[in-house]
RNA sequence: GGAGAGGUGGCCGAGCGGCUGAAGGCGCUCCCCUGCUAAGGGAGUAUGGGUUGACGCCCAUCGAGGGUUCGAAUCCCUCCCUCUCCGCCA
């Protein structure tokens, strides 16, 4: 109607009498984009904070009692001598200053030192050049604060707020609680072309997490930080591919603790342990003989649409020719802290040294084991 | 941090409050011409969403969000980002 206003006053028409029936248009329209805004904006808010729906295959349960193990790889048998925690060798080897990192900082924080540090370097790299070498990833290095809009995109927000640390109000940036944000946020309000998937990252980021809720769990030792470092591994996939997918990346991260010679086993979670985003999670857990048990070293999720649909991944599914939703998956592959603590435990000698694992030794200027002074 | 400039289609680049979803150029696609290469002529060419068997039609989009107006790429406000100079700095 604008249009024809324009139109009739160019031809010279008079058009007083059409912009006077026009005039009421505005405000109630005006009117009822806002009822319509409103009530958009609260389907959005409570759809923000429903948890994908789980996938077929994952067992029932409450809580993690109830996780499914799938199968186990190595021995996990007891050597002759009595073992300690990495606490003890740690502390002990003069590397590992807990102490010194609660006077720095706080709770749930380590320093270390000499060749434990060099240890734990070790296995980043390590890992990375597995993954980007034997596995076809893509080296990949991202900022380790992130705004709001990432973390929701990966489901982080608006519902886990608290488990988040937030550096700056203004805009507001936090700091990356894994890898997994920045690096599947590159797909954020993106079509990739068929020929580019399945788009394969591994990276390297420290993490931060509050731990909120978690006060009385795992205060001794690396196995629960606010601060760790994780090499991640990120997939986007043709959604018809990604259970596949799934699978492969799984293995990619336990050849990690094969070719580290450490005890693991694969679980798959129970619906009730499931995180908010998955559709599907296998756990990776590493034999620690300080705890003589299991811990978990790695989480593999396949999330289908749903952080693609927050986010507008997409891709052109060549069938239709249509932008459609891509898949997204991540796992650990590894988390380093753990497997630090792993590898400490694991290849303890009787006199309280460390063996070095075969395969970091290049890592490490052909050091084999890790001694006093 | 201080001072300026600017964000328009795959790219470059115009744009008066009203047939501008957007001139022109480049690029790309198809056709014609040309016995090579090159040049030349013509037509087409934004994206996303919805709808249709299909042609098509409808909606949204000129950094983002508000506002003014019957009508905004164009005017006003807020924010984000980029560039230049200065300062600072790994």
């Amino acid at each position: 109607m604008s249009k024809e206003v324009g139109q009739r006053k160019a031809a010279g028409e008079d058009v007083a009498e059409l912009m006077k029936s026009m005039a009421g248009i505005g405000p109630r329209l005006k009117d009822v984009e806002a009822t319509l805004g409103g009530v958009q904006a609260e389907l959005r808010t409570l759809m923000a904070e429903i948890p994908n729906l789980p996938h077929t295959s994952v067992p029932a349960g409450s809580s993690e009692h109830d996780n499914v193990e799938i199968r186990r790889w190595g021995d996990p048998s007891q050597p002759v001598f009595e073992v300690k925690d990495h606490v003890d060798l740690g502390t002990q080897l003069g590397m590992m200053d807990f102490d010194a990192a609660t006077k720095l900082t706080g709770s749930r924080f380590v320093v270390m030192f000499g060749a434990l540090s060099t240890l734990h370097r070790a296995l980043i790299q390590f890992m990375l050049d597995v993954h980007t070498r034997e596995h076809a990833y893509r080296e990949t290095y991202v900022p380790y604060l992130v705004n709001e809009r990432s973390l929701f995109g990966t489901g982080q927000l608006p519902k886990f707020e608290e488990d988040q640390f937030l550096t700056t109000s203004d805009p507001s940036y936090y700091l990356i609680p894994t890898a997994e944000v920045p690096v599947t946020n590159l797909y954020r309000d993106v079509i990739v072309e068929p020929e580019s998937l399945p788009a394969r990252h591994v990276c390297h980021t420290p993490c931060f997490r509050q731990e909120a809720g978690s006060y009385g769990k795992d205060t001794r030792g690396m196995i629960r930080q606010h601060q760790f470092e994780k090499v991640e591994l990120v997939q986007l996939v043709d959604p018809s591919r990604s259970w596949a997918a799934l699978e492969e990346l799984t293995a990619h991260a336990a050849i990690i603790l094969e070719k580290l010679g450490l005890p693991y086993r694969v679980v798959t979670l129970c619906d009730g342990d499931l995180g908010f985003s998955a559709a599907k999670t296998y756990d990776l857990e590493v034999w620690l003989p300080g705890q003589q048990r299991y811990r978990e070293i790695s989480s593999c999720s396949n999330f289908e649409a749903f952080q693609a649909r927050r986010m507008g991944a997409r891709w052109r599914d060549p069938s239709t020719g249509k932008p459609a939703l891509l898949h997204t998956l991540n796992g650990s592959g590894l988390a380093i802290g753990r497997a630090l603590v792993a590898v400490m435990e694991n290849y303890q000698t009787a006199d309280g040294a460390i063996t070095v694992p075969e395969v970091l030794r290049p890592y490490m200027g052909g050091m084999e084991r890790i001694d006093r002074g």
